[in-house]
DNA sequence: CTCATCTTCCGTAATCCATTCGGTGGTCAG
DNA sequence: CTGACCACCGAATGGATTACGGAAGATGAG
């Protein structure tokens, strides 16, 4: 099950600068974790291969794109077959304005991010996409004030 | 309020791209907008200084990581002043184990995104950093099955 | 209509970086 | 001791990023 190499700690360290910022050069690499470029550059491409790193994603202002509200949509489903699930979640992350899904235990069984115009546009995107769904039972709506981010996961060593 | 430009139809194009693969190199974006790799650099430097690509993060395995359990913590608090609630967020952001957390309207006031190795770790995470805050009256622990995610953010054009 | 100005884009050139390759030292098994 | 293996390094090169000067089109005043 798990990958073949583990990852020793300069892997770790090479992790979680690029999590912080992938536009580093493996020359800062190399100058923060005292390798050379080239030995940096080879262990970027194994973690590559390995599929532990799995790429890269801009950040962009939320408010630059007209997007003036973001929401938590707590939803409760009456079928929790698998079908039933799967499509569920394929279909609200197909809508431009998800930005996550989560399926999970608990009071409720979806929990949608979305990220909006205004207040308008919430209510006609929970309405018409989530309301309307036969297999919802209820939704709550949860308006974020305020979300904070750590972009580095932590690191739980294998080896202990 | 606004920044002082205006994004247009490529600039939108940019970052989506960027936002789906921020390791696309200029030359790849100008072939796909239409441009001179000249230009199109231009635009993303005006960009960056405007605020609107804030950078770019590597996305990592986490079970290469050891990351056996994700879970959302569905916190109510007692008090619900600016102070209180800033510095509760502020800790729980501070700890390495949350990925995210969520200042919200609702049931709940804040909700927790966190990252651990297994059950025994949310456990105790979620005894020592959280019940035991005195702001802190409930918690609703929603063990995340899946997620899905949506990398790109939906533009909403501010002239319509 | 005409001129001035501003914006956006392009082509080019110089610099910097990513990437590859061959070589070296260190470690371990036999 | 000897050989294989592994990680790292240093140099070379191919390619990209980046800065610069100029051309083309849009806009507005006279």
């Amino acid at each position: 099950m798990s990958l073949g190499t583990a990852l020793d700690r300069t892997d770790d360290a090479i992790l979680r600068l690029l999590q912080k910022d992938a536009r580093l050069s493996v020359k800062e690499i190399a100058a923060a974790v005292g390798l050379a470029p080239s030995s940096v550059h080879g262990r970027i491409r194994q973690l590559r291969e390995a599929g532990v790193l799995r790429g890269a994603h801009a950040e962009v202002d939320p408010r630059a794109l007209g997007i003036g509200l973001e929401a938590l949509l707590m939803i409760g489903l009456s079928k929790h077959e698998r079908d039933t699930v799967d499509r569920f979640l394929d279909d609200a992350v197909a809508l431009p304005e998800v930005r996550a899904a989560f399926l999970v235990t608990g009071r409720y069984d979806v929990i949608v991010h979305v990220a909006v115009r205004d207040t308008q546009q919430l209510k006609d995107l929970a309405l018409d996409h989530f309301t309307s769904r036969p297999a919802v039972t209820r939704i709550e709506t949860s308006i974020i004030f305020e979300a904070r981010r750590r972009h580095a996961l932590p690191v739980y060593r294998a080896a202990g």
